[in-house]
RNA sequence: GGAGGGGUUCCAGAGCGGUCAAAUGGGGCGGGCUGUAAACCCGUUGACUUCGGUCUUCGAAAGUUCGAAUCUUUCCCCCUCCA
């Protein structure tokens, strides 16, 4: 089997494929360029697309140059697949500002340098936009039947559920198989990959591209990951683990990998960091937790770099080893006059940003899970005073969890 | 267009004139156990509070009533069936 595709399979990324065999001689005997598309639905990317991201790196490691389709055009449209109900549909600003966001997060992941491999990224609103109607369905739309359209999930699941499904979200896997000829013809891209939602939408784009040109292209899905509780990955109730530092520190996100499952630790080794497998494989019997942190650093550093992975580790290590002040933790300052009228814990909270509702702290408080340099704060009414700080600053512990430098400024 | 059913707190879903800030389950948060894991147990889950209470919530608006999530009217939205 051919190298890339190998390890494709060998750290879980391989779903589905079609015509297996012939994509894998067609990768010995070239290098190809392939394509995942991305929906710009949200202002940023969350850890739900890192494996896709990981795919455009493997990619680049097997001198493959990927492209990369932010679905300008196709977000104005709405993809059905996996949607019990029509998405919101959004503005022309707000797209266009999603995909700048996008395309900056993707920039971290991919090797930009190299121009063998350099990533092409392609909007496709530049092509979608001035389609025209009538000469679009003569040579486009004569070759989908709407019998073997019906029978694709994205369509039958809404169908058999009887919610409706508008005309227009019914034209969206058209339009993803035209995308997939277009690339075809421009950048002779033979290949999409894509998340096993996408299934559907590939085969046709594949089948679009034999008839219309005759030319043979390839498939490749990446199965939907679920964590070992049975719930999708990325999707925690309080709120997406963004792939932005605006929306999410590297701290927390540091977090977020050191707080993984026992039994997903292995899987996310492979399918989240670029230790070769037969490494990880080496590392089975060592400790859950080394293996925690070293996937932590791993993924926190390929996004936000080696020093960010450090100083989370260094904070992770302080704030959890109990009695250090902890200076590399996530800090808020405030000013140190707002002292002076003798506040209280639950203004020092709120003033900390960290919790915006009282009752809620007073909640936390009475629940013995508020902790000011380690020490419970044993009511609401403690009061904040100067002894508290050492050195300008003192640290706030909301839960076991949360642990907040606060500086006096 | 005609006939029904429905919109309740993060979600699902009870309540159908006062005892309702609203059962129950899920989720979240916190505590315990532990390993910053899982499982399990306990608590909590509108806001503000001088902890006595106060204020704002049950699709929207108006009304009946001492009193409405609960009754009436109008409007908006969703679903089912018929045309």
């Amino acid at each position: 089997m051919n190298k890339f595709l190998k390890e494709f399979k060998d750290r879980g990324y391989f779903y589905q494929c079609t015509s297996e065999a012939d994509l894998s001689n067609l990768l010995d005997k070239e290098k190809i360029k392939a394509y995942i598309g991305f929906d710009c639905t949200a202002e940023s990317l969350h850890v739900g697309s890192l494996l896709q991201i990981m795919c455009l790196r493997l990619l680049q490691k097997n001198g493959h140059q990927p492209i990369v389709l932010l679905g300008g055009g196709t977000t104005r449209i709405g993809d059905p697949s996996g949607k019990d109900k029509t998405r919101k549909i959004l503005d022309e600003s707000e797209i266009e500002k999603n995909i700048k966001n996008i395309q900056n997060i993707l920039k971290k992941f991919l090797d930009n340098d190299d121009p063998k491999t350099t990533p092409i990224y392609v909007n496709n609103y530049s092509w979608l936009k001035d389609l025209n109607y009538i000469s679009f369905l003569r040579d486009i739309g004569k070759h989908f039947t709407i019998n073997r359209m019906l029978t694709f999930d994205s369509v039958k699941l809404r169908l058999e559920r009887e919610q409706s499904l508008s005309y227009m979200e019914f034209n969206y896997m058209i339009l993803q198989a035209y995308d997939f000829l277009e690339l075809n013809k421009k950048e002779n891209c033979v290949l999409q990959i894509g998340g096993s939602d996408q299934w559907g939408n590939i085969v046709n784009g594949v089948e679009l591209i034999k008839r219309y040109s005759n030319n043979q292209t390839y498939g490749l899905t990446t199965p939907l990951i679920t964590l070992a509780t049975g719930t999708k990955m990325g999707k925690t109730e309080n709120g997406a683990i963004w792939l932005d530092e605006k929306y999410l520190s590297a701290y927390d996100y540091w977090q977020f990998w050191r707080n993984v499952d026992d039994r997903d630790v292995m899987k996310f080794l492979k399918m989240f960091t670029d230790i070769d497998i037969s490494e990880i494989n080496a590392l089975e019997e060592k400790n859950i937790n080394e293996l925690k942190i070293l996937l932590a650093n791993k993924a926190t550093a390929m996004l936000h770099g080696e020093d960010a992975a450090q100083n989370s580790e260094q904070a992770a290590k302080e704030a959890f080893s109990g009695n250090s002040l902890g200076s590399n933790l996530p800090s808020v300052k405030i000013e140190t006059k707002q002292l002076e009228n003798n506040i209280n814990i639950i203004d020092l909270i709120i003033l900390s940003k960290a919790e915006n509702s009282k009752s809620e702290i007073r909640r936390l408080i009475k629940g013995k899970a508020i902790k000011i340099n380690d020490t419970i704060v044993p009511d609401e009414k403690f009061v904040i005073n100067q002894e508290l700080f050492t050195e300008n600053y003192l640290k706030l512990s909301i839960g076991k969890k949360r642990h907040i430098k606060v500086e006096l400024n």
